[in-house]
DNA sequence: ATATTTGCAAATAATTTGCACGTAA
DNA sequence: TTACGTGCAAATTATTTGCAAATAT
């Protein structure tokens, strides 16, 4: 009863392949460039299909952008964990979860990331809504 | 030389008033319909656009959901602060920006919130491109 | 009077989908 | 062989834009 088959095929390891190259957040547009480029043939829709396919299987995370676009990092995530990202190369860099005050400037010491900016969400229930 | 003027006018009170009556992330279209469904008539560009205008005059926050909406929420930050978001009923409560590891509990303590998971992001420059 | 804002309809841009064909197992 | 994946073109959805009419100043 169920498991779903899985194939591996060329488009999958293609897009995969790009994934792994580069430690930045790109989005489906970006990854179906590289691979014209790479003389790889997939169409957009396998791109956006892979993606889908590969954050079923927990292997990508996505951010949107603030233009709305999504965006994709290969990051099977290990340990809990955040991401630091230059905002000039986009590269991205992984950081533990334990957040202080001098938070900063251990990041400059251990990953060599010059924090300017920070951004974080909490979720869960309101009093109103227990 | 130049600082543009700026009117006020009614779909502008509307949306800023709609805006006001709630502490959620509201996208465009959901503004749209309770303008509607108050009896003010605007139309969804004139959101779109006021909505841009208010972000920038700075009395404005957007975040994108997951699915690449964006959605807006009356912020105007007097001091720097993040959002608990009640993901049940979407409940915003503002959140000063002094982050430890007794957060979740604290957080519990003054505002009432449960938080059961979190996100956040840094940016600004690597090593390579400094 | 005139600069600014609005509404409408059409244009974009990202993403999704239907379906016939290709392919890994 | 057959379930799964892909390509293509068309459909959706959010957002933006051009332009003539309305409105705040």
């Amino acid at each position: 009863m169920g498991a779903r088959a899985e194939y591996v095929t060329r488009p999958r390891e293609w897009i995969t392949s790009i994934l792994a190259r580069e430690p930045r957040f790109l989005s489906a547009a970006q990854i179906h460039e590289r691979a014209k480029r790479l003389g790889m043939r997939v169409s957009l829709s396998t791109v956006y299909r892979t993606l889908d396919h590969l954050l079923a299987k927990g292997g990508v995370t996505t951010r949107a952008q603030s233009d709305g676009e999504a965006t994709y990092l290969l990051c099977a995530p290990a340990q809990h964990h955040h991401h630091a990202i230059c905002r000039r190369c986009g590269r991205v860099d992984d950081v533990d979860c334990s957040v202080t005050d001098q938070f900063a400037q251990s990041l400059r010491a251990r990953h060599g990331f010059n924090i300017d900016e920070h951004a974080m969400e909490f979720f869960g229930t309101c009093g109103d809504c227990r």
